[in-house]
DNA sequence: CCAGAAATTCAACGAGCGTTGAATATTAGT
DNA sequence: ACTAATATTCAACGCTCGTTGAATTTCTGG
């Protein structure tokens, strides 16, 4: 039974590529990597590149949108999850981060496949004045505007602007830690690790939540 | 009286190429830009580059030294200002951020020079794997030890740990806010505007206050 | 088993890259 | 005014870049 032989190769080798792909942009940005570069590490041919894409450009979005609407969709659904237990009343503010953050560390736990440098490559894309602003829209806007909703409705009285200034304070320190730059291991010595996901997952919620709260303070 | 000519016309052609490197090394990155094109913003001939510079990299490398120094020193002197205003008990949590971030948002309101640039810059450095660890670490670790150590004697009862992750999450949400990509512009619809200083200066140093005392209490 | 499709390799293109050494224009010291 | 030092330009090097079209191997359907 050699049927479909053939274009399960095929998947294989795009899947390699992207793999590739994926690892060289995250460690050293889009106009770091060669089309040579990536093709080496994934160990074909330069022209193949442009068999399974139709340009650099193109081998790039492509990375991106592999593995984003599974994260969407973990995100939502951890949210929608958090909702379901408070039929009632409104989730808290750190549930609703927590729902935010957690697949995130979930995936990175994950056996199957690696997500440390899709994170990295996000965290580029985020801070980039030529990226950040566009593809970070396309891609995220309607998982974060959700999020946001739910928010609002955890504070109620929060301005408007006090509450995209928190979550844009969110989304860097977010994107940061998930870079692993390996700078909180310099700076503190080892005492913490850029890796540490329970560390992060024990922490980050909690510090964030606290300040949503403290500017929502600030319009009631 | 042209005396001193020569050497002023030098230093004012390198600034000129600085300049240029700068802005469009924050743009599209290290090996975003070429030579070429950055002598060609400087209106000056692609070799001049070699004459002023050893190399492309010596190149990036001046224009992140050509500031940190100004920077560093405008930061220490904040601090140290907070604390004289202290002489018996230490300074709130509050104030120390403050000293951390208010020297950013008085340069970007300097007339003399524009630093919107050179903190795009840092930007992307500190969420780069490739230069994000050691080049943050060699140009502002002095500096953060320093404030960490202000902090750490507002929060006498804080863990090493948090403390650090605490820094590193308001190191993310600051160098996100600075980079100024424009993704709060689109994602509020424009209630909220990346450029916006005042909105900034009134809510982040707030925000992450409360982040910091929220994990120091877990360990307290 | 054979024809045609599909996946992969080979070879090359024009362009731009970082960098250099020699030539030239400009200024400084005497 | 003349010379030496300095600042800038010109021309080119070998190399890698993104991309393409044709040749070739490998598999599929009848």
């Amino acid at each position: 039974m050699a049927v479909r032989q053939k274009a399960e190769q095929k998947q294989q080798t795009r899947n390699r590529i992207l793999d590739a792909a994926e690892e060289l942009f995250a460690q050293r940005g889009y106009e770091g990597v060669s089309v040579r570069q990536i093709m080496r590490q994934a160990g074909a041919d330069v022209s193949l590149a442009y068999y399974h894409f139709k340009s650099k450009r193109d081998l790039f979005d492509q990375v991106m949108l592999r593995r984003v609407e599974t994260l969407n969709d973990l995100r939502l659904e951890a949210l929608e999850a958090v909702e379901r237990r408070h039929p009632d009343d409104a989730p808290t503010v750190e549930e609703i981060i927590g729902a935010f953050t957690s697949p995130l560390l979930d995936l990175l736990a994950s056996e199957h496949d690696d997500w440390t440098h899709y994170f990295q490559l996000i965290a580029q894309i985020n801070s980039s004045p030529e990226w950040g602003g566009e593809l970070m829209t396309r891609y995220f806007d309607p998982l974060v505007s959700r999020f946001i909703e739910a928010l609002r409705k955890a504070l109620p009285d929060v301005a408007e602007a006090d509450l995209y200034w928190s979550y844009h304070f969110l989304s860097g320190a977010l994107t940061l830690t998930f870079a692993e730059t390996g700078r909180i291991d310099n700076l503190s010595g080892g005492i913490c690790r850029s890796s540490d996901m329970r560390a992060i997952s024990e922490r980050m919620p909690q510090f964030l939540a606290a300040g949503f709260h403290a500017l929502a303070r600030r319009g009631g």
